[in-house]
DNA sequence: CGGCCCCTTGAGCTGGTTCAAGAGATGTGG
DNA sequence: CCACATCTCTTGAACCAGCTCAAGGGGCCG
């Protein structure tokens, strides 16, 4: 389609950001739109005692805050986690797509209600699961998106994630996110180290995390292993654009 | 405006429904919007042990899942908590609503970026806060909203959530919700008890929970009383996420 | 080579859980 | 109007998952 042709053109001005460093920060007024292109980002609150807590990752071809622009003020920071690639495009070009191709429209308010469905699914894990668990699950969820915009080869990806980022996503210690993913390690089920996510066993790793992958309305497929029926073959397979990372 | 009465009119068909009734259920095609017009209900998730968690409270006027239809699943249930009286309207006429009144999109539109940033908000809390910060967050988030509906009368209001309910939503046990509510109260700040919630000193409570009130974009005022100049409580932090570099 | 992160592991502590038991409430049927 | 059942709230006591504090090791970069 030539929606994405639209959406190329869109991102014509790109910029490097260096890990580590605010994009939008609590408290501004809301101002251009950020598209992630390459490199990890996250959302993320302060609490007065220092704490953080991070509220979401966002991946390539995730979109800060197109929406906020009734506001008058963010509630929260975003903030590249790696050195990243990142396109800020004027929010009056976001506005004219909007009003003039309605499958970029549905696209971005599909995004914005699976971004919802992410948050609940976070509050679930936080409130109701054990570091394990909640690792587990994270690491499932993380899967899946990565597999959405193709970063997946073979069981492994790349998870440039400190011990500590995941701590504050998680609501955990550093310290106990190590011994966390040490007793997944041992147990064969999946080993993060250097950067890089090893999955040697999906279903044992969703089996412990209760994962259950519709939040995302993706299938969850081991790579290979092919006892499973696909159930549903007719499912939006005619993707919007949003969820896959589009330039690049 | 007309507005009012056109959103009037749409609320023809209510019925009563009696408490501890699912409305919609996990995994339910999306179907019609349910309207809330009186009593109190939830969203939730059931975890496989049978743990439940509560991602958000619907008041009077919260409306659910307006924005559902892109899906093919829900992916929470929605309950009443209390005896409720709701409208059911079929999701043509919103369409409609929001095809020819654009300020009715834009009070949508808002309602679900306030949604948002809400669930952004009980991540923090559930993931860095205490047991007592969180119980007082809470407290101030369902204040603020009984506020703008117009449910405050004085300092108190009906909040007719079992210790049981509040756990559920803050992660906690109810022995412990107990607990926290019983340390509140003689430390006199504020009492919940026979589902009634009298805030004795709501600068207090504020500064307890670090509630920062912003996020519901409304300000947090004192019915009466006015000894102390409570700009927001929040805001000790602007510091950039560069000096949070040395992790604590 | 030295400094700075980040990861790793140990040991002790604590906030919140679990289990248990009793006391109010509130409703229901006789 | 009372008897009984069912919820909810309340409190105590023991326990444990995850935290804190501390110390050492490895990789990367200047």
């Amino acid at each position: 389609l030539e929606d994405v042709e639209l959406l190329d053109a869109v991102c014509a001005t790109q910029r490097s950001v260096p890990a580590q460093q605010d994009l939008i920060r609590e408290g501004d007024e809301p101002g251009p739109v950020f598209i992630l292109l390459k490199g990890w980002a996250c959302r993320y609150k302060l609490l007065p005692e220092g704490t953080r807590q991070i509220t979401s990752f966002l991946m390539p071809g995730d979109c800060c805050d197109l929406h906020a622009a009734v506001f008058v003020r963010m509630e929260h920071s975003i903030a590249t986690l790696t050195a990243a690639r990142v396109a800020r495009v004027d929010r009056k070009h976001i506005e004219v797509l909007m009003e003039t191709r309605p499958a970029i429209t549905q696209a971005f308010c599909r995004a914005q209600l699976v971004d919802e469905d992410t948050l609940r699914a976070w509050v679930v894990s936080i409130g109701r699961r054990d570091s394990v668990q909640r690792v587990a699950h994270l690491m499932c969820e993380l899967y899946v998106r990565a597999m959405n915009i193709g970063l997946i080869s073979g069981n492994r990806f790349e998870l440039p994630l400190t011990q500590a980022m995941l701590g504050d996503a998680l609501g955990l210690t550093p310290v106990h996110v190590n011994r966390v993913l040490r007793k997944l390690r041992i147990s064969g089920i999946m080993n993060l180290s250097r950067g890089t996510l090893v999955i040697a066993n999906v279903g044992k790793l969703a089996l412990v995390a209760g994962f259950d992958d519709h939040y995302l309305n993706r299938r969850l497929r081991r790579p290979s292993s092919g006892s499973e029926t696909n159930d549903s073959p007719s499912r939006h397979q005619s993707e919007p654009w949003v969820s896959r990372a589009p330039l690049e």
